[in-house]
DNA sequence: CCCTTATGTAATCATTGATTACATTTCGAT
DNA sequence: ATCGAAATGTAATCAATGATTACATAAGGG
């Protein structure tokens, strides 16, 4: 695994060959190659990202053992992308009550599921790699859990919930925003997408309704 | 399109091959083989459908013209047998309730993609065929649709909806059992499965949890 | 009975993931 | 500074797959 992260490849004596023999950040290049190739919809493949970085077929293999490592590095750093964003809605509106921090949170997620389709795809699958191989993606996801716990708890507290079952709470949350985001993916809202912005707004009136079923009257 | 049933390779002269030159009905068995790879987790590939089959590489593409429709005709049984189940589910409940057969129906769905994960990906995903290329499978998921519109609004006209906008609720209800479905397939229930049925009470109180949420209280 | 059509086989091609042998660069120990 | 080991890239190659083409065989109607 390169750790280090090498400067710009030191203009020395093979002037001759207009890139040099090292590449510099394949690794890092490579994987934003994956995450450009799947967000225009094509499929990822190992030579198409080696192709992009002007590189050979076999040179991937050094950084990759195979290409579900590959496809696992451009998840977290997908997953990275997704989390700064759901944290960053949740800084907007850090003293808003529980319930509207808990919506704040469904619609960060469902925004950007909705506009990244492919990037979230590769997150969430599991076909691209081995589910669970990544220890980083399996925490990330698990924070982003206890994150909600968190907040539905908080309104357990403050009894704000109609129900006190926060697990059922939280899974049945977790499937809504989840399907709705998959729904969009798999092209279930096919004449919705002519306008823009429309599918976000069903996704926000679900998420309402939700919300109105789960708080106390 | 072989559309024509041919009766068991007649025994003639040629007695001498085991198999007969013709099939019989090679288009049935590659759909089913494809299903059968599904369910197995292996991934659907043309030539190890014609492997099961015991026929020539080539052979299958005299019946689909490419890899996308087998998988469309694949999809097309594998939503037969779907909605057949919600049906039958369905006729066992006949004079209940509007809310009760909305939980019938969500309650079959569930249980059926739960059971059929492959199968139900194959149906759902539109990432093996082109999405909307079956006319078949797209007037089916229309009709289920209908059916689920026709049993909310009975729930609306006999009051028992805290809200009237049966479109949300549609779509809030359809991704709820989607989503549910879907983290199943896509690995997000990983310590729960060591307990069969665990997954599918999971199922229940998410669903019961959402109907209470758009009951009347 | 023959001829058209349907259906299967065999051979072949391009693409892809993966491996291996070899070349070049980088970096640290001396 | 220099030398050798480790890192990193290239070239060649392999097996599997989707797909196409030329050819072989079966089925059934005139």
């Amino acid at each position: 695994m390169p750790i280090r992260q090498p400067s710009k490849p030191r203009a020395s004596r093979p002037r001759a060959q207009a890139r040099p023999y090292h590449h510099g950040d394949l690794r890092r290049v490579l994987i934003e190659a994956a995450l450009q190739l799947a967000a225009e919809g094509a499929d990822v493949s190992v030579r198409e990202a080696a192709r992009r970085a002007a590189v050979s077929p076999g040179a991937p293999f050094r950084h990759f053992p195979n290409r579900d490592a590959l496809m696992a590095a451009a998840a977290e750093e997908a997953q990275r992308r997704f989390r700064a964003e759901i944290e960053a809605a949740l800084s907007k509106a850090p003293a808003s009550g529980p319930l509207a921090r808990f919506r704040a949170f469904g619609l960060a997620y469902l925004r950007w599921a909705l506009r990244n389709p492919a990037h979230f795809e590769i997150i969430s699958t599991g076909r691209y790699f081995v589910h669970g191989s990544s220890a980083e993606l399996t925490r990330d996801n698990a924070e982003l859990i206890a994150l909600t716990e968190g907040i539905l708890a908080q309104a357990a507290e403050q009894g704000l919930l109609r129900s006190v079952d926060l697990k059922r709470i939280q899974i049945a949350g977790r499937a809504l925003v989840y399907g709705f985001a998959r729904m969009n993916l798999d092209g279930h809202f096919p004449r919705w997408g002519v306008e823009a912005g429309e599918i976000e707004r069903m996704a926000e009136g679900a998420l309402d309704l939700f919300i109105a079923g789960i708080a106390k009257p």
